[in-house]
DNA sequence: ATGCTAATGCGAACTATTTGCATTTGTCAA
DNA sequence: TTGACAAATGCAAATAGTTCGCATTAGCAT
């Protein structure tokens, strides 16, 4: 378990991380304790998933675990996908381009910033932005259940 | 063209709206100044356009749209919406079920909150929030470019 | 080892959207 | 007012991303 600490004059972007190996292990975890089964493919596509530090789609963690192992299908790498997001385990993203696109959720909540040039993904994460939302929802009789904060931009000059 | 101040002592919620008339106005001319034509069916979707006040997908924005023209077809809906997306005209959004859904792009900028339960979105706007984000985007090194906050909410009690 | 059932691969189905093409229809100039 | 030409349309087929049905394979508890 690692703890990374980056921008703290701005009180943002403070994350629990785990490292890849631990996180593997958890995912392990979380499919044996409900009585699924280890596969395989499921070993490499959870390895994959893993080490994975960007945001990459179904079909990119497709061909990662497919280049490792032949015996991984796409069906199989969407079927775990849902899983793990079920779980909890990872996260989906829905991006401006169609594709959903996935993380791993041991991070804390963070919100993105995509370089529309070049869809690299840049996260962060406000106290306030974060507190006004909880404000606005609550104001107008509700409770956040999940949230989306995506910032398109370009690099400054 | 009328002005409505909601929730001003919040100073959030700000529009300044067209009525469904001009706004139909705005799309026959933004048609009218580029040389294309005005046909009939593009009249019945650009009319149907300015009259929604809610977040329609393009299917039901092919219903509303067939049922006072039988000649129009889901292909020409999806061409329109294209086109008035292109000129900026209306606003495509991708809450996160798959479709798209839209709205006119009159209006200032506003977020959205969106009722998991019901569907139903309801639009704010906070100042505060658009401030932070601009601030977050500079110290990053970027511009935002457009930007997208949604709230996925459950009534209270 | 054995058997039961979950998990897999494959291809077909599905949803949302776009596109190719033959036909229709605005529009503008005569 | 008419004619001609390009733009717009409807339809069906194509596409992209994702899910599903089903026959087969393979974990894993006994």
């Amino acid at each position: 378990m690692q703890i990374k600490i980056a921008n703290a004059s701005q009180q943002r972007y403070i994350c629990i991380m785990q490292s890849s190996d631990e996180r593997f292990e958890r995912f392990c975890a979380d499919i044996k304790t409900v009585g699924l089964r280890m596969t395989e493919q499921r070993k490499v596509i959870l390895r994959v998933l893993a080490d994975a530090s960007d945001h990459p789609d179904a079909n990119e963690l497709y061909h990662r675990a497919h280049a490792i192992d032949g015996n991984v299908s796409l069906s199989t790498v969407y079927r775990t996908l849902r899983l793990l997001e079920e779980k909890g385990a990872i996260q989906r993203h829905a991006f401006d381009e169609g594709r959903a696109r996935f993380e791993n959720a041991d991070t804390e909540h963070h919100d993105h910033l995509i370089d529309i040039d070049t869809n690299k993904v840049i996260e962060f994460r406000s106290e306030k932005i974060e507190q006004l939302q909880a404000e606005i929802a609550a104001e107008l009789g509700y409770d956040i259940v999940r949230h989306k904060l995506e910032l398109y931009c370009r690099k400054r000059n």
